[in-house]
DNA sequence: GGGAAATATCTGACAAGTCAGATACTGTTG
DNA sequence: CAACAGTATCTGACTTGTCAGATATTTCCC
């Protein structure tokens, strides 16, 4: 994972070890979403941006979470956030609540029905995480590969925190 | 990366290890596409979507490569091939010829222009892979994680091969 | 306390992709 | 070799996100 050499033309850009590997950790995560996020759109009607919510929410629990945490935990601008929690309310699956502590805040929650729906939807969801992601690696692989990830994304995220 | 228990609630789909790998995959994805993506685009002019198209075809020479061989290295609709290529064309990046072998066929390749423009971004997004993704590993796991994400790369190229 | 600066959310105008259907050629097959 | 299924690209209608600016509150100081 080590390449000195200067780069002067575009078939030497092209294969640069670094850029094709940060272009595999794109491309393994676009496809990756593309086919599960597309099983979970058949099976629960939902996109895939609006089920990482649903689970975003679950793990905030009760309270609810103000909009702008679901614009930082996504990369979401504030506008797209109210838009996609919009249509979320519009399909029953969130509401929003004042927050008692901020006039301006609003808390998102889970719904009865947005709640049912994760379950459901994390549950297809796991068989195809293991047999599209888990699978391909060799085992030995796995637990280290799940280290490095969590430190990536780790990482990336104190590198957006709020400065959005 | 094992967890069996069957999903009953939110929170434990939340918590679930699988989904929350996958989850950091796709979240250390999206902010490092955000940051580095920022980046090529101030110091060039051309989003990352552009830069990753104008590196296939850096990768492919000569000849030009046809739209839909474009759409399925990325993953894009033909649609969204044929405005993008407009675009990029408009902006002197690339350019359309006909196919010889194929009158149905358009072989795009890169222009001088197009050429430079590669070279520039990929000196800058080097030093920002090197910085951003590759610094916060530990030095023992980069060979190993390298290779993770060339299997998973090459799984889930499979995976989505013509049908799109 | 009073007002400036910061913060949370929403909105209009726009950018960029998807999808389905149109168009134009290719290749296969009876 | 004509018909037909297959393939490559383009296009209109639409979805969904961004950006910048508006609005309502809150926080911080003097």
């Amino acid at each position: 994972m080590v390449d000195e050499a200067p780069i002067s033309t575009a078939a030497e850009a092209a294969q640069h070890e670094l850029i094709l590997a940060f272009g595999r950790l794109q491309g393994a995560a676009n496809r990756l979403e593309h086919v599960l996020g597309r099983a979970i759109e058949v099976e629960c009607g939902i996109s895939h941006l609006m089920y990482e919510v649903l689970l975003i929410l679950g793990r905030s629990g009760e309270p609810g979470l103000p909009m702008g945490a679901i614009a930082r935990e996504q990369v979401l601008s504030t506008g797209g956030v109210t838009r996609l929690v919009d249509r979320m309310e519009a399909a029953g699956l969130v509401e929003r609540a004042a927050d008692p502590g901020d006039r301006r805040g609003r808390l998102v929650r889970l719904t009865e029905l947005g709640e049912q729906t994760v379950v459901r939807a994390s549950r297809v969801h796991v068989e195809n995480i293991k047999r599209y992601f888990v699978e391909p690696l060799p085992a030995a692989h796995r637990e280290q590969f799940a280290e490095d990830l969590r430190i990536l994304s780790h990482a990336a995220k104190e590198l957006l925190p709020r400065p959005s």
